[in-house]
DNA sequence: GGACAATGATACGGACCCGTAACGATCGGG
DNA sequence: CCCGATCGTTACGGGTCCGTATCATTGTCC
């Protein structure tokens, strides 16, 4: 059962939650950076800086400084691979988890919201 | 009728959506210009820079900026307001209106690959 | 052990953005 | 005409991010 929207639809939540973000004052995440961040808390661990890099198709360096960004928002943390030293895994904290989970309810809040549009 | 979303799927379309955007090159905006961009594009005119920093409860020079930035990108124009010369009017374009077209499809259509998640 | 590959981090110059504060231009009331 | 209010922009010091190139560390294979 595919989930239907109209674009018009769509474009309302887009800037409704949007809004929301950008009021809160929480951290204004480039779209880069949002992509990172539910890769990570969506996707199965582990993950690699030169697995997030393919992913989203940018160079390392830009998932070197994301997570320097995240980490120091504690939204995410490192430790170095025990099995190879030099694969570093992106590990999920609490923070993290649940600025993922307001984004969620955001979200669906809005969807309801807007109905028939 | 509401627009049902789960969280789960809620946050596998926010993803999707934000790797497409990521992949396609496009210009990485942040929070802020998507929200300012999407108000433009949504809302009736006309718009101006104070009532963009009132509705997105930031500064003037946020929204100043944001428009030179989207100006260069050539997403939106800025046109002084001949009734009241202190005002300036913030204009759609041609390019700006197919940036938000592409992003509408974009969201209806990972909405419709998710389906039951 | 040594050459080579792979991983993530760092250096660099340049661009952008932030918040605060000040600025020039314009309007409106006395 | 002038003073104050309003509008959008710009200046400033500080921070973040970019892409490219380079680096140190670690693993692999002969």
């Amino acid at each position: 059962m595919p989930l239907e929207i109209r674009p018009s639809q769509a474009l309302k939540l887009w800037r409704q939650v949007h809004l929301d973000l950008v009021r809160d004052g929480q951290a204004d995440l480039s779209a880069r950076q949002t992509a990172i961040l539910l890769t990570i808390y969506l996707e199965l661990p582990p993950h690699t800086v030169r697995g997030l890099a393919a992913q989203l198709g940018v160079t390392k360096p830009v998932i070197t400084r994301a997570l320097d960004t995240m980490g120091k928002l504690g939204l995410v943390t490192r430790k170095r691979d025990e099995f190879d030293r030099r694969n570093v895994v992106i590990q999920r904290t609490v923070a993290g988890a649940l600025a993922v989970e307001r984004l969620a309810d955001l979200v669906v809040e809005h969807a309801r919201e807007i109905g028939g549009g």
